[in-house]
DNA sequence: CATCGTAGTCAAAGCGCTTTGAAAAATCGA
DNA sequence: TCGATTTTTCAAAGCGCTTTGACTACGATG
């Protein structure tokens, strides 16, 4: 059942029904109500394809999902997924996922991204190819987070480098001066403003940000727990570990226990904090402290912004830098002798 | 740029166009190249509306996403995504997400369900009423696990009744007969599947499967932390356990740790593991027995599923179950006297 | 009474692509 | 050399919707 057949069967020009459908002003009430009637009788569902393609936008936006060697999916992606998909729930809009592959070949085919009113881009990496895609494109786009780029961008980003400055120099305050940081592949955006904040708060407390104090890669409890290990086994190892996930925060705890050391009273731990309902902060023995901010949030909020901008909205306005709260717990404390 | 100027550009018509960017053999092999090449020369993209609307087809599947109450995603349902999407961006098809706000309401607009060739439904529940709005929308659907409806369907199930009867067996080969179950929502189709398994296992060697030994609801770590302490603290407690994801399996340890016990020499364990990468049964202390299945895998086998059936394909032949593998680890021992 | 405004309706022209049916051009056999 | 094929190309007709611009009633206005 299509626009012309329910038409006729109304005996009703397309013009009208469609007008009665969509809620334009000039048709009467009386015609609408029966018009409204029918196509509910009727089953009729107008054909998208046909709507977009008359309306000349999509009504879609897209999120590039980004496909770590493993395949599988970040929790934190997931987290923001969640965030944006009960707003797109609300709003009328669709949600396209855009698969794009990793390193080697980061452009997703271009139909997809020509399919979409605009594209959410996250967690993009320094000289992010795929934003050079998409703004050669034209496609409207915004970030999750920020890159490198001299022009200018739409983007709504937390403040990762004040965050683990402001960490640092909380750790630094309790007496630390060895600190080791535990981040994500560097090439990631976010993860290379909180590496800055890490040795910005040491520099200027005159402290060294040695190597060996810092490892990066994919933030898993199993990685984590290595990297931990690696720095505790130093002649001299860190007092202190920054993090960036809680997953890591996990895998960093297994490694001090299992040195025969306790968080908190031996080794203190901050972790960033993305509010994963599944692994809280408060549940961890000691409680952790952590740099917070919710990512579920950002997902909700961000779609607001991708939906302006699909419709034409200008980048002004939609760049975005939300302060990160810190929250002291158990895990850090003052640091003292310890035994090797 | 369209299809209309890029043949005017070519002095040539749009049907020769398309043909030869669509790879049509009535087309001259030296036309067939210029045209490649001008296209690509003046950054022609074909309008995907317009092609889906010419085509009939939308080149889309689509993800039913539920969205808990929290409206934060399932980590395995992200597993299950990712595996998806790495299929999808090798094939040449689209993934609409389609949020499903929980219980109350649980039907989305028809307008997404309308715009895809074919709909994926995971982890549907009993009686499913999105199950059933598919249905009378005649949109193609794949279940990823089943539901109890007389008229058939395309599924993608795992043999959960079969894994959770088998590793009751274990346990109760090991000498256990007080075996707790920490399982997710009963009204989902896959949990009620192994609620049945445990309760066959037991009714078939003659030991009873008290209420007190079963809880349900959302499996995180915390909630099942809180049903295994609950368990752990009656009169007569479970000696073994027995969870529907690796999360649980954490939140049960920790119950466990919490009462001076210990993993597999004081109270066995053994989880459903979906193949999450961040948490790995090999990892924990000691390592898990589990009953495994790889959610990404059925991700990736799903999509070629729901293609095939959006291009018409029969539901004979795309109904498919799975077999579980019990993997023994140290978690799982045999039961002894232990003290309260 | 002629005119204007307004509410309601419609026919037809797109939107940008694919595909049908036919024509033009090239190739071939005899 | 000419008709019969076989390529290669084309004009035009959809796909199902929105929207423009015109038209019809009909009561209100001067």
């Amino acid at each position: 059942m299509n626009l012309k057949q329910l038409a006729e069967h109304l005996g009703l020009s397309q013009t009208t029904v469609s007008r009665a459908l969509n809620g334009y002003p000039e048709v009467g009430e009386e015609t609408r109500k029966r018009v409204a009637e029918a196509a509910r009788m009727q089953g009729y569902h107008p054909n998208s394809n046909a709507r977009r393609l008359a309306l000349g936008r999509t009504g879609t936006i897209g999120l590039t999902l980004p496909l770590g060697r493993g395949l599988s999916i970040d929790p934190l992606f997931a987290e923001f997924l969640g965030g944006l998909a009960s707003k797109i729930a609300e709003s009328d809009s669709d949600l396209l996922i855009i698969p794009v592959k990793s390193e080697p070949e980061p452009i997703p085919r271009a139909s997809h991204l020509r399919s979409v009113d605009a594209v959410i881009i996250s967690a993009p990496g320094k000289d992010d190819p795929l934003v050079a895609q998409v703004r050669a494109l034209k496609v409207p786009f915004v970030l999750h987070g920020r890159t490198n780029s001299s022009d200018p961008y739409a983007y709504l980003d937390i403040d990762n480098e004040g965050a683990f400055h402001r960490a640092t120099d909380l750790l630094i305050d309790l007496g630390h001066s060895r600190i080791g940081l535990v981040n994500a592949n560097p090439w990631l955006n976010f993860a290379a403003d909180r590496e800055i904040g890490w040795r910005a708060a040491l520099a200027a407390r005159g402290f060294a940000a040695p190597d060996a104090y810092i490892r990066s890669g994919t933030l898993t409890e199993e990685a984590s727990y290595r990297f931990a290990h690696e720095m505790l086994s130093l002649a001299e190892p860190p007092t202190a570990f920054l993090c960036s996930s809680m997953l890591s925060a996990l895998g960093i705890g297994r490694a001090i226990a299992d040195l025969g050391l306790v968080v908190g009273a031996d080794v203190s731990l901050i972790a960033h904090d993305d509010g994963l309902p599944s692994i809280r902060p408060t549940t961890m023995v000691p409680p952790l402290t952590t740099t917070f901010s919710s990512l579920r949030k950002a997902g909700e909020h961000i779609e607001t912004m991708a939906r302006a901008l699909g419709n034409g909205a200008d980048i002004a306005g939609h760049q975005e830098v939300w302060p990160v709260d810190i929250v002291f717990r158990g895990s850090a404390q003052r640091s003292r002798a310890r035994k090797a």
